[in-house]
DNA sequence: CACTAATCGAGACGGTACGTCAAGTCTTCCT
DNA sequence: AGGAAGACTTGACGTACCGTCTCGATTAGTG
């Protein structure tokens, strides 16, 4: 065993738990991550240092935490994206709606914060991947492959790797803040991309 | 006059510049951003802590204005993409290389770096982007303009969107390495993305 | 009723008791006092921490208790100070084994680390004396009363202030390390004080 | 060199010493050693804890500076101890004003503070007895010897020894509280002790 | 002999202080 | 005047214990 001393979680405090997450959310969307320290996280949850440190190994996974609790209970029923037989207004559908909650305040605090933390910290990225982000692309994977099999789609497409032409653009501006990010540029996107996995004439 | 005072840059010194950034990039490489410091930097470098301080507002400017003269010296005459004629072909060169250049531990290290400080940083991202990344996808706009007179690139088509549909999944998949990130994935990206931008039959 | 709860002594755990004193003294002579935790002791005797805030208020208490334990059983029978006629033999006798008490190992840890907190616990510091220091002087004020009667000893002296003269150095050389702690200096300050307690010629 | 950077002492801020001797001694004085935290004593001297850290290794020695400069600077002189040609009256004399000291609030705190210390960290009293202590006690030996010279000392007596004889008592009694600690017991004392150490008739 | 109440081992909890590290400012001495 | 050096105040780090507080699981004496 390389841990000196694995805690016993059936004897955890929830309402820490939960206060935890509430003040993590709250203070890295009002300071941000790097002004976000786990001594602030503990004295706004009412919480002794120790009982993070118990629980979590770093900042970052309290975070990771806390946003991934946040967004299950905000996505109660993991909803796929809507087939209605026109793949390219599923898509913008959807695209738009992302586009909204990465321009969204509440959203975009914690988020940043956690992409930021990933791009230089592998383990974080590894979660946050698996918990957060693959299973949403899965969806993706979902939808376009019914749209290969009524022909909207060509056969013989990737799909796992044709979905980031959609995702990839929008996440890139986001991140980066190279230019607005907006409706238009959505549909844009799945105008241009879509056109080049449609069936060859 | 807002600052107390303005250092006199006509007597600065060279030497200590260079090795503040030599300092300053070998400790992103070898440590991490996180772990770096500019007490760091500042006794690698054989400098007075007052030094950095005098001449950079934070630890990721000079990082910035490391990676900027590391890059600026790597490309001495800031390569246009090759146009031969075939935008696939072509594309699929600059993008192989940018897999490259990306995987190699060497731009790694300090790009992540930045990148991951930018994401959480406007005001470094901003230099961040008009300095080093936006001058790059400005190579991207001139091939394809190039592409768009010749035919191979439909008219119509927003040229600074649709560089993002192979840019964008790239970068994507670099900062959360989500998959990895090879040659056939450039490879595919271009094929997908390049018959969706292409005139409609 | 002030207190929350008064704990039922008769149900008390021998067993835990026993475990406690051992490890208490056994911490104390390993790591000194300051370095004593209750955490410790009560990890070391196999028992809750709360076992231990039950019955004792302080680290302090526990091992006053502990030292009188062991006292208690070290001396079974209060052994009187001899008395063979000869007043300065007897005390030389008595002092010699003083000091080597006090140089033992075993005696010297727990015994310094409750005089020290002692110094600065007045309440501590009245326990001790009670139940401890007291009752052994007393046995010099009975010794030197019989001298009295027979001559070997002034009339008039105040025996409680006189054999101070005796135990006051030792203690002091003890708990400061002045001076090495030997047989001749007990022998010496036996002979200087007691030529002061003689009836004048 | 065993450690890993000495500071250089010629810097160090005169301002910031003294704060610290102040509110050491302030703090053991209102609160007692044990309450007298690091932390403490940086907040009210208004000085980061690290400058404590960087020039004393402990509290105690902290402590034990502060304490020297006041007594160094109480004794501007270094008195003697008098000579009328009475030992006696001489003696009572400076035990008199011992006790007031002792019994002064003023002292007690730091000197028991310290004391206690010592009792358990040997290196502290090596200290406590190299700079305070014995210098102290070289007066009473100086005095003593006059007297053999004058013949109010019997010859032969080893004086380092004997002196304890009068402190060693004082000094148990304040120490541990056993009995009030009065002039009329400073009195008996020397009384006592003073025949003992009295040319034989 | 079962019941039931208190003690037990265990350890999570809200806290305080520890001793360390680095931030950014200031001062001194050197070039 | 800039630079190397480094002491300063500040504040967060992650750890160790504090004393309090639940938790089942014994473990007695009582009904």
């Amino acid at each position: 065993m390389s841990k000196t001393k694995a805690p016993d979680s059936s004897r955890r405090s929830e309402r820490s738990r939960r206060a935890i997450y509430d003040a993590a959310l709250a203070l890295v969307g009002e300071a941000g991550y790097a002004k976000t320290t786990i001594e602030g996280i503990a004295a706004r949850a009412g919480v002794g240092k120790q009982t993070i440190y118990r629980w979590w190994p770093s900042k970052a996974a309290v975070l990771l935490e806390a946003f991934l609790d946040l967004a299950e209970r905000a996505s109660e029923g993991e909803s796929e994206i809507p087939d209605t037989g026109d793949l390219e207004a599923d898509l913008k559908l959807v695209l738009r709606a992302t586009v909204d909650e990465l321009n969204s305040p509440a959203y975009d605090g914690p988020a940043r914060a956690l992409a930021a933390e990933s791009v230089v910290n592998p383990e974080l990225a590894a979660q946050f991947v698996e918990k957060l982000l693959e299973p949403q692309l899965q969806l993706y994977v979902r939808r376009l492959r019914a749209a290969q099999d009524t022909g909207g789609v060509r056969v013989g497409i990737e799909l796992r790797t044709a979905l980031e032409l959609f995702t990839g653009p929008l996440t890139h501006r986001w991140l980066l803040r190279t230019l607005p990010l907006t409706h238009d540029y959505a549909d844009a996107i799945v105008e241009y991309a879509l056109y080049g996995l449609a069936p060859r004439s």
